[in-house]
DNA sequence: ATTATACTTGCACATTTATGCATGTATACA
DNA sequence: TGTATACATGCATAAATGTGCAAGTATAAT
């Protein structure tokens, strides 16, 4: 039962996944593959790899649409995985900073919400 | 700054350190590596590195009394630390419940409040 | 002084985990 | 139908981690 439990703490025990998993409470949004790589300047299998132990370990929800992969903070009943979420909420700011600006600016890039725009793209490389 | 964090994390993210780690929130009470063992199962000297490694993680304090050592709950003051052993200490009980009942009867043992028993002892092994 | 006790730690070994590369799958588009 | 795109994943390699054993240090007891 809290296999699942240290699962979780050890998918947030890794600082890339640390990193997104922090993105994703404070976007307060669902992200593609695409723009995860796009904002982290993580390589591509490492953005999906790392997304879906997220997901595995019951951190993030998934959804596909089209091609493209969307992954958003699961909501949690248990008060320890709730928990668990607000602490990581509440890690400072400051060292994530740059990575939620530029969340923000590549956010701006989708039309009606939906992510258009695929990883590495010229628009992305111009505006970063 | 938050590398800190991750070694909390890791340090959590392992049952045995975990269990200590739990069992150290809920007894709210200092134990030995000595008591640690007897509780646990754990060999001397897992329960000795894990407790060390909770601590350097600073998650818990030392305090050498002669030839014990004392390890206790560390206290937070930051949010997102405070937070974490909020998370550990919601965990469900039942998964622990068995420690905790024989911790109580180990540290039933002390001497004004002071562990004057050695690990594996007669008394214990009898108790248990 | 010597011995016992509580705890620590270096070492070897096995398991796990992170990473890069290459390739595979699924969907969209021409 | 073929090609481009978004994402996933098997494999090999390197690094990190957990464990047992044996030996170490520090304190207490005799």
């Amino acid at each position: 039962m809290n296999e699942n439990y240290i699962d979780a703490l050890k998918a947030l025990a890794e600082p890339h996944r640390l990193r997104l998993f922090w993105l994703l409470i404070h976007v307060d949004q669902r992200i593609t593959v695409a723009e995860a790589m796009d904002v982290t300047g993580d390589t591509q299998y490492n953005a999906s790899r790392n997304l879906k132990i997220l997901y595995k370990a019951g951190l993030l929800t998934q959804s596909k649409i089209g091609k493209w992969v969307y992954y958003s903070l699961a909501e949690q009943e248990l008060p320890h995985w709730h928990t668990l979420v607000e602490s990581v909420r509440s890690l400072p700011s400051d060292d994530f900073a740059d990575v939620a600006t530029r969340c923000k600016k590549r956010l701006a890039m989708r039309v009606d919400n939906e992510c258009v725009i695929g990883p590495n793209s010229e628009a992305w490389l111009k505006k970063k």
